[in-house]
DNA sequence: CATGAATGAGTTTTCATTCAT
DNA sequence: TATGAATGAAAACTCATTCAT
């Protein structure tokens, strides 16, 4: 019993640090994919930087590109942790509509990187199996962020049926946005104010289109 | 005389079936990009696309990179080739920016294969010279489409310096949305009313936020 | 304490296992590079024959050149072992002279393969920085045996500052009479009394142009 | 008649422009073998040298390999032209044995390009028919030169049948040593006095070891 | 489990040679 | 005959993945 303890308390020691080091892999995977590009950063940079040993990596994910589509994963779910509160709260229509695309659009602003992640992520949709998981998991986000927003669909003239492309134009836009302006250094601190604005004019631009 | 002009239309005829097979190669590349993915698409399968052997592909472009800026080359020449006439078409400040950005957003609607490249080629942009290169023309692009539509700027309240945030939006928002929708297969054929609602109700969201 | 000792040894093992498969790799790309000539032997020909796979050569060496550059380097070092002891010996300066070249032209004589890898790598001179390595080797070279020799000079009346031409022409000759012999299969095994005289009597004609 | 000579004369410009440009490729070919290198100098770089198309190159020589023993033999037949004369002179043994070696030495010292081209000759021998021919070319050489010194074979003490290795000795040793200074850059200008001193010396070496 | 050395399929790119004009 | 565009075999090199320790 005296040697029960300290085995269970090893046990979780080891297992602590094993999580540790899957954090520490997908932390500085996001990173690096989002600097890098997805093809230029190579699982052994990753491992270096998360400071395992090369081999560590695929006893963790089978393969770089279910390491990739954990980190979609990953993304996705924290950003459905803050857009689901402001589904339950109660809003008009347009109300609901604006708070989840403005959820979205700061989520992205704050976190290029995933911005970085989840636009280049799309480009292995094409391939294997972990491609299919990662389309499977945007189309499972955007399914949730649709029913969410559905409510505020009927009442502004939304056919109930395509509120998938709600969903879709939020994350789409808000994504490429900020990824863009990673990638090409522009704009990244365009205040808040100033895309508000522009929002608006956009807008106005596609109603009178 | 009489064999003077056939040899010139000899030489002729040898440059036209030259640029021809360039023609192919950009067109046959396009696609494969945008279908298969920027790294997934080799070399091979593009000139076996085209009908030319894989040697004659490094005739034309001196790398698979440099091959890539230049079709994000001919996809933003193009696409200035519409937004141009818009900036000179007299209209008030709105007018002016709506029509510019709807005429992003109706590009890439029709060519998702295009919104499909450029995303994905901002992914190359760290890397070496042709992707600067890429990085350059997309942000002389940028400047271009900020110039056309400053006049609009000051009479509605948005800093003259920042007038390429504005161009960043458009491209960026457009690009990304039709990418998003070819690649998960979602909302493609969106009606134009759609998008013009959708729109609106994220500029609301945005001005509230 | 009892797999203390295994563990280390496993480590050491391994690590004399890789070392092993450098020696091999280095042991018959000089063969391969000596028959069939610096780049008619290919990589993956070195490979095979060091029963390595592709690309473990490129864990070993950073490319092709940069193993010829190690190669050069250590038939260099192997040839300096035998020929500093010489500038030790107390001798008069005709005959410190005399020794240094002899351990050349019996160095190269025994080991041809080192003079046609030494005569080939001044090929890639001209190239790239592994090729300026090797430059720059073989003249460290030339500038210790110049070094050995220099008493040998004042005395000789042969220029202090011009003693590396004395090391050049020791280098030179030797390795490239036998690369000659070596590859046109003539003379290789020309006994050293003839070698001898046949230097003798060059030195005659030298002295009477 | 008064269009017959035209006709040859005609036909003459045609065939000495047609022998001026295969003069101009080996020339220029010779300048760039040396300088870049026998693999790093490409068919094309000779040619826009040249100035004549690249496919004109392969109707004056059926390969580049055939191209390079072509410019072998030219160096050759030249060198020859120079060393046969000594030979008709009348001197003693040792008198000819050094004329001839003389007459090598200056020419590869006047034509390090030469020495160059020959020296990576010897790298091609192993490969295929050109190659050979290279070989038997060289042989055919040294046979010529160890007729021409073969009356001082055996005053010298040498035996008869291997008057090949002196010629080996002489055609090696100074083109090896100007190739080593042609692209080590060292002491390209060392003064006859000082090859002469050094061979005399280097002799003794030989001689006592 | 963690590790890093070994691996080889797969990729871009080169370049001598061919051939239609 | 001269030309240069087309060609594809061949080479160096990469890197995700495996596996012995």
């Amino acid at each position: 019993m005296s040697n029960q303890t300290p085995q269970t308390s090893a046990g979780e020691a080891r297992r602590r640090k094993r999580q540790d080091a899957a954090r520490r892999l997908m932390e500085e995977g996001l990173k690096l994919v989002a600097h890098k590009g997805l093809h230029a950063c190579k699982v052994e940079e990753i491992t270096r930087a998360a400071g395992v040993g090369k081999g560590t990596f695929f006893t963790h994910f089978p393969s770089k590109e279910a390491f990739v589509a954990r980190l979609v994963d990953q993304v996705l779910s924290d950003l459905a942790r803050r857009v689901r509160p402001v589904g339950l709260m109660p809003t008009e229509a347009e109300g609901l509509l604006a708070g989840v695309g403005s959820v979205h659009l700061r989520y992205f602003q704050l976190r290029p990187e995933a911005a970085a992640l989840i636009s280049q992520a799309c480009a292995l949709v094409e391939d294997g199996q972990p491609g299919q998981e990662i389309r499977a998991r945007v189309l499972e986000h955007l399914g949730m962020v649709g029913e969410l927003v559905a409510p505020a669909a009927e009442p502004l003239g939304w056919p109930r049926e395509r509120v998938v492309d709600l969903a879709l134009m939020l994350l789409a836009t808000s994504c490429g946005f900020y990824w863009f302006s990673w990638t090409l250094a522009v704009g990244q601190d365009a205040p808040p104010a100033l895309v508000d604005r522009l929002g608006r004019v956009l807008a106005r631009g596609l109603r009178g289109a």
